[in-house]
DNA sequence: AAGGAGATCAACCGCCGTATT
DNA sequence: AAATACGGCGGTTGATCTCCT
C-alpha cells in the first residue's frame, strides 16, 4: 500500500539546511504550543516546510534535552555493547543513551565504531571475526578467532537466547499495547526514541553475546584489559583509530599451557558471563526502575556503563 | 596557497506499523 | 475490510569541513 512522501502535495516547500530563523520560529511555535501534529505545524508556526521535517528539526537538533558534542568513551562501550546485543536497531539504543539521538548514533556508528571494528579485522555486523582480515587486523583476529572458535557452542547458546528474546520482547510488546498505553516520557528515554524501557525485557532473557570493545583514547585510559561474551576475551590498548591496538586474548596456544589455559579459560568464561549479568542487569535495572524517581542523571553515571575491570580505573 | 581526498553530520527518502475513517 | 493519515525508523545523500600532498 505504501504512503505517499508527506511533502509531495504541497509544492514549493523549502529543502536542506535550516536557517536560524526558522529554528527561531519553531522553537518558539513548540515552546508556546507543544508540537501536536506535525503535518499542520509548519502552517500554524509560518514555517515553509513540511511537517516530517519539522518534526526531524525537532527531534534531532532543537530539543532543550539534547547532548551534543564527542562521545564519551562509555557512551561508545554501551553503543557497541547494544550493537551486537541489537544490531542496527538505533532507536532502541538510543534509549540507552539518554539525551543522544538515534540519527546522532547512526551517525557516529558508520563514522566511526564501525571503522574502527573492521580495522581490528572485526566484522562491524557480526561482531565476530572476520575470515578476510589481513596484516596485524588478520593477526589480531586470529587470535580472537581461536577463543571465538573455543566457544562457538556458547556462542549459538547466545544466539538462541537472543532469538528467543527476540520472540518474548515482541509478545510483551503487544500484550503491553492490548493492557495500557504506555507512561508519560521520562528522563531515561531517548530524545528520539518511543521505545519504552521495559522493552528491555529482552535483555534480561539475554546471555552473554561475542562482543568486541574497542578503546579510542589510550591516553586518557591507559592500557586496558575488557572481557566481553562468552567467547572471547579481547584487551586493547588502543593509541588512536587502529595506529596500534594491542590485543589480549584468553587463548593460551602452546601445549605446555593447555592445561592452565583450560582451566584460566573456564574462570574467565565464568567472569565474562559474570560481567555481562552486570550490564543486563543494569539496563534492566534502569529500565524497570524507569517510572520512579531515578533520574537522567543517575544513569548517565559513566561508572554504570563500564566494565567491572574498567570502572576501577 | 591550491586542490584533491576523506571524514563528518544534518537532512532527506522511502518504507513500515498503527490509528483512524 | 479497505483506504488513508500519521509518526517513526533506518538507510542514504550531499554540503561542508579538515587534512594531506
Amino acid at each position: 500500500m505504501g504512503r505517499s512522501p508527506c511533502c509531495e502535495k504541497e509544492a514549493g516547500l523549502k529543502k536542506g539546511p535550516w536557517t536560524p530563523e526558522e529554528d527561531q520560529k519553531l522553537l518558539a511555535f513548540i515552546e508556546q504550543h507543544g508540537h501536536g501534529c506535525w503535518r499542520s505545524l509548519p502552517a500554524k508556526a509560518g514555517l515553509r516546510r513540511c511537517g516530517k521535517s519539522c518534526r526531524l528539526r525537532w527531534t534531532n537538533y532543537l530539543r532543550p534535552d539534547i547532548k551534543r558534542g564527542k562521545f564519551t568513551l562509555q557512551e561508545e562501550q554501551t553503543i557497541i555493547q547494544l550493537h551486537a546485543l541489537l544490531g542496527n536497531r538505533w532507536s532502541a539504543i538510543a534509549t540507552h543513551l539518554p539525551k543522544r539521538t538515534d540519527n546522532e548514533i547512526k551517525n557516529y556508528w558508520n563514522t566511526h565504531l564501525k571503522k574502527r571494528l573492521a580495522k581490528m579485522g572485526i566484522d562491524p555486523v557480526t561482531h565476530k571475526p572476520r575470515a578476510d582480515a589481513s596484516s596485524a587486523a588478520a593477526a589480531a583476529g586470529a587470535r580472537y578467532g581461536r577463543a571465538a572458535a573455543a566457544h562457538l557452542s556458547h556462542t549459538a547458546q547466545w544466539e538462541s537466547a537472543r532469538l528467543e528474546a527476540e520472540a518474548r520482547l515482541a509478545r510483551e510488546a503487544k500484550l503491553r499495547a492490548l493492557a495500557s498505553p504506555p507512561p508519560p516520557s521520562c528522563g531515561l528515554e531517548s530524545p528520539t526514541s518511543t521505545l519504552s524501557f521495559s522493552d528491555g525485557a529482552l535483555f534480561a532473557a539475554a546471555a552473554a553475546p561475542p562482543v568486541v570493545l574497542v578503546t579510542t583514547d589510550g591516553d586518557a585510559f591507559g592500557e586496558q584489559q575488557h572481557r566481553f561474551g562468552g567467547d572471547a576475551l579481547l584487551g586493547c590498548a588502543g593509541v588512536d583509530d587502529g595506529v596500534e591496538q594491542r590485543f589480549v586474548v584468553g587463548a593460551a596456544t602452546s601445549t605446555d599451557e593447555t592445561s592452565a589455559a583450560e582451566h584460566h579459560h573456564q574462570e574467565q568464561e565464568d567472569e565474562d558471563r559474570g560481567y555481562w549479568s552486570s550490564i543486563l542487569d543494569m539496563v534492566n535495572s534502569s529500565m524497570s526502575s524507569s517510572s520512579s524517581s531515578l533520574t537522567s542523571d543517575a544513569v548517565t553515571d559513566p561508572a554504570m556503563y563500564l566494565p567491572p575491570a574498567v570502572a576501577e580505573f
